[in-house]
DNA sequence: ATAAACTTTCATTTATTTTTGAAAGTTTAA
DNA sequence: TTAAACTTTCAAAAATAAATGAAAGTTTAT
């Protein structure tokens, strides 16, 4: 296999995990992009690599940066703007993870915390409700502060993580 | 809030976070329904809760049940066939990552193993994708192993993982 | 202040995913 | 064996998500 395919394969198999897991094709594939790239790629380069339009390589960027993983650059001399990945893996997870925490599974427990406090004195099915949404809830709760933990971890915390669970 | 509410408001929360991550709304929204039910649900009752198609049903349960977290029950004397759920939140959550293993990261790790493995002797650009992409081999491959530690752990794994993390 | 060079926005279009529902398939009881 | 009671399948329709592209906005150099 030769670099060209090598790099397009790469891409491609990014953005369709991307879309496996929730995040937009195209988003994906520009951060996957933005990774093997040893320096900052411009818009244009980015549209063109990917052969997307303009509003559709913008709002994705907007979003990269959002999720804080991706940067631009200033090159001295040029008016347009480059961009850049986190490079670092264990930084790139720790990001990801935060994000999605406050967005997602932040907002799902204050939901999964109200509903498992309504009063459910009367029948055994209501009962069994308010059992299993407090378990859901704590069980989030534990998974949740268990990637914020991640975050404090300096460096490689996978690895040392890895290490821990294996005794 | 009083208990219909409640439920509705739990099998809405699901539903949306499901779709998040990928999973189809419905698919997610059945599994809340039944998660939260002390006994096994039939595919009409399903139906009519969820205000969805007989096909629509069946075709999700059956992708439930592929995935091993819902599970039929046969009632005596009774035709049809009711649906109960896995209510066990660890047993949960290993089937769950145990299935989006083997579906969608070890893919992903065979493609990012060959891309990995071009010869790259050429350019900057070349070496860079290779480190990159090699890096992210590892990253990947060690997070996996992580989920297939989480099974080995009998119960309660993610009580004594966040023990662990907290030293 | 102007205009060139660039980026962002968002209403509309396009693509993708999900849902429907009717026909085909299956199982059980008599 | 037949027919009722139920489930599955899948082509077509509907719903949802993403992409386009032209207009509006911004920045910089002169």
């Amino acid at each position: 296999m030769e670099f060209k395919e090598a790099k397009n394969k790469f891409v491609q198999t990014w953005g369709a995990l991307g879309s496996q897991w929730g995040i937009n094709k195209t988003m994906a594939q520009i951060h996957a992009l933005l990774m093997v790239s040893n320096e900052a790629v411009s818009m244009e380069d980015i549209m063109d690599e990917l052969q997307i339009s303009r509003g559709n390589a913008s709002m994705n960027l907007r979003a990269l940066m959002d999720w804080g993983i991706v940067y631009k650059e200033y090159k001295a001399g040029e008016r347009r703007e480059f961009f850049t990945a986190e490079k670092d893996l264990d930084e790139l997870a720790v990001k990801i993870a935060r994000e999605r925490s406050k967005r997602e599974i932040k907002p799902a427990l204050k939901i999964l915390k109200e509903v498992s406090t309504i009063d459910a004195s009367n029948s055994a099915e209501e009962k069994h409700f308010v059992d299993q949404t407090s378990k859901l809830y704590d069980f989030v709760l534990k998974a949740d502060n268990m990637l914020d933990k991640m975050t404090e971890f300096n460096e490689n915390w996978l690895g040392r993580l890895v290490l821990k669970i294996m005794k």
